[in-house]
RNA sequence: GCGCCGGUGGUCUAGUGGUAGGACAUGAGCUUCCCAAGCUCAUAGCCCGGGUUCAAUUCCCGGCCGGCGCACCA
């Protein structure tokens, strides 16, 4: 055995095991892509299952799938266009790289320098004469080069349109909205789930399957009323927390320890449904098999936060000696659905009906025009919204006679009466509102690894060392092992049989006939298989089978009859292999 | 993308200017064996391209991939 790190061994275990491998293998590979194997895959499968049940199912809220590939316009409307391009430059001396947009704001009293056109920035990289922070080369004349994160590509044949491979799934559920929203029946809050791929094209990939070019979010987006109630935190009040707030990162502070009503209360977390998120979280998250002592909240710092996150707190767990991010809980505002209003010209809103309906007054025109047509021909449109406007904004404009508005610079003079100017009176039942978005987003490829990590044991048995994945058997991508003591047609046929019989109740298994039962016992424990059954002579007269639990390696007899039942409550956490043992 | 280091069966690794050896794993068999036992046999490897050379897995250059550091991570 090696003295590598965790990291490495449980690489190496995966790579070997069936968990996951680099993709493409046999072309030389290619950086951030990874294949999950059968382990690895049904592992993921099972997480993502059990995301479900928590998120979508539990909640009451809607999963839908959508594509990966969307269109330049909605990349436009999200801002990932333009917020998700990095302007490079390199130095011709040393050839470090370096943000552009970083060099001109340090070195100039320009602040919001990645706004600006590339062009623009090489005449200020010029004119300012800056130089690389490496190596003091001077910058002028050096070409800035475009990267955008986002894999780019061409929808249908010929002059096609642009498109991209979505950087977010979450995108592909805020361009649905309105149909969502009707499906909905428009009332708030109604929450919308989404698992699947998302891509970037990272710079540089990193550290196996916690940073790759393609990975799998799960993700949900809650709509809520910006003057809704905030959400019943009473399941989650008294979930204990580990915080990590921005102002003790600042200052060097410590985390806090403390429970989400509390941190609520408190204003720690700003926001009710970003605290309720988290407390969920905090309790799926050790279900599935995170440490506790391993994983913690971090809140965003100021310039960490995305364009769109007026507050977000990370997930965040330790794996070999580093913390990764594991979800986020963003409260995005009404800054995704404005933004596709805007660009798409479709309503993004609720309307949300007072308890009483309101009577208001307001004023308007109602232009006679077949005066104002003739007199001002193709202006006669731009006359006509030049008075609505003016009435809105101020009424005492029509106390006269005439009333005067001006139109691309030119001043008319028009009879109130001619304007059909009056005050009514209207009912207003409700309005419009743009929803708030709160967004638990999760990473499962980063999971997956966590739970391995966490998961990840070595110890002795008679003496022997032993590598094995204390799994949670709930998420474990292989229930059962099943085995004949020993090789012997009679013993082969009840295992098969007992394999069979636990498969038809679906249960995933795992027969195994080769070699000692010791070390099939251990291939088991390698893979993190919590239970293995082994068939016995015995077991021929008297129906009954040694059932072995992983961790404690402590053996049951078990009735063939209630095998399936037992495993699989077992399984689902409705029974404890202690109960099965101290009963034995 | 830059710098340093590396790439040999499935995995971990030894080694060499004349194409490679081990360990573990895997498969077949023997051993009536509930925690990696033993024995026999078998399968299986020098990342890719170019250069130097009679000859390259080995030396040189480039690429790809990986680790670490920097940068990046809306």
């Amino acid at each position: 055995m090696s003295d590598g790190s965790t990291g490495e061994k449980l690489t190496e275990l995966a790579k070997r095991r069936g968990y996951f491998f680099r993709s493409s293998g046999v072309y030389g590979g290619v950086g951030g892509f990874y294949t999950f194997g059968p382990q690895g895959a049904a592992l993921k499968g099972n997480l993502e299952e059990a995301w479900r049940d928590r998120f979508a199912v539990a909640e009451g809220h809607m999963e839908i799938d959508a594509p990966t590939i969307m269109p330049e316009p909605v990349f436009e409307a999200s801002g990932h266009l333009e917020g998700f391009d990095d302007m490079l430059i390199e130095c011709p001396e040393c050839g470090a790289t370096v943000r552009a947009d970083h060099l001109v704001e340090d070195g100039t009293d320009h602040e919001d320098a990645e706004s600006l056109p590339i062009p623009e920035v090489e005449a200020v990289i010029a004119e300012y004469a800056l130089s690389c922070p490496e190596c003091g080369a001077g910058l002028a004349d050096v070409a800035v080069e475009e990267f955008n994160l986002m894999f780019s590509t061409r929808i249908g044949p010929g002059d096609s349109q642009p498109g991209y491979l979505r950087p977010e799934t979450a995108q592909g559920i805020f361009v649905e909205f309105p149909r969502l929203s009707e499906y909905a029946r428009n009332k708030l809050p109604f929450g919308v789930a989404q698992i699947g791929r998302a891509y970037r094209n990272e710079i540089s990939p990193r550290r196996s399957i916690v940073r790759t070019r393609e990975f799998t979010q799960a993700e949900l987006e809650l709509f809520v009323d910006p003057t809704g109630d905030g959400p019943d935190l009473e399941p989650v009040a008294d979930v204990p927390v580990r915080l990590y707030p921005a102002s003790a990162q600042a200052d060097g502070g410590e985390e806090l320890r403390t429970t989400i009503g509390e941190a609520v209360a408190d204003g720690t977390i700003a926001d009710p449904w970003v605290g309720y998120f988290m407390g969920v979280a905090q309790e799926w998250y050790e279900a599935v098999g995170v440490d506790p002592d391993r994983f913690r909240y971090r809140q965003h710092l100021a310039g960490e936060r995305a364009h769109y996150a007026s507050d977000c707190w990370d997930a965040e767990s330790e794996v070999d000696g580093n913390w990764i991010e594991l979800a986020g809980f963003a409260h995005r505002g009404a800054y995704d659905l404005s933004n596709h209003a805007e660009n798409s010209g479709e309503r993004f809103t609720v309307f949300r009906q007072y308890d009483e309906p309101k009577t208001v007054e307001r004023a308007a025109v109602d232009p006679d025009m077949s005066e104002l047509g003739p007199r001002f021909g193709a202006d006669a449109g731009a006359v006509v919204e030049a008075l609505e406007r003016l009435a809105d904004r101020d009424r005492a404009a029509f106390d006269g006679e005439t009333v005067t508005v001006d139109v691309d610079g030119e001043r008319h003079e028009i009879d109130v009466e001619t304007a059909g100017f009056a005050v009514e009176e209207e009912t207003v039942a409700g309005e419009h509102v743009t929803p708030h978005v709160i967004e638990p987003s999760f990473g499962v490829d980063r999971l997956v690894y966590t739970v391995l990590e966490h998961a990840y044991r070595e110890d002795e048995v008679d003496g022997e060392p032993r590598t094995y994945l204390a799994l949670e058997p709930a998420v474990a991508p292989t229930a059962v092992g099943v085995f004949p003591l020993q090789r012997d047609d009679a013993l082969e046929a009840e295992a098969r049989k007992v394999a069979r019989e636990l498969r038809a109740f679906g249960l995933s298994v795992t027969y195994d006939d080769s070699g000692a039962i010791g070390r099939r016992y251990r291939r088991q424990d390698e893979v993190g298989t919590p239970f293995c059954v082994t068939v016995d002579y015995e077991s021929l007269e008297d129906r009954a089978v040694t059932v072995r639990e992983r961790d404690s390696t402590d053996q049951v007899r078990l009735p063939i009859d209630e095998l399936p039942a037992t495993l699989a409550a077992l399984r689902a956490g409705d029974r404890s292999f202690e109960e099965l043992y101290s009963n034995n």
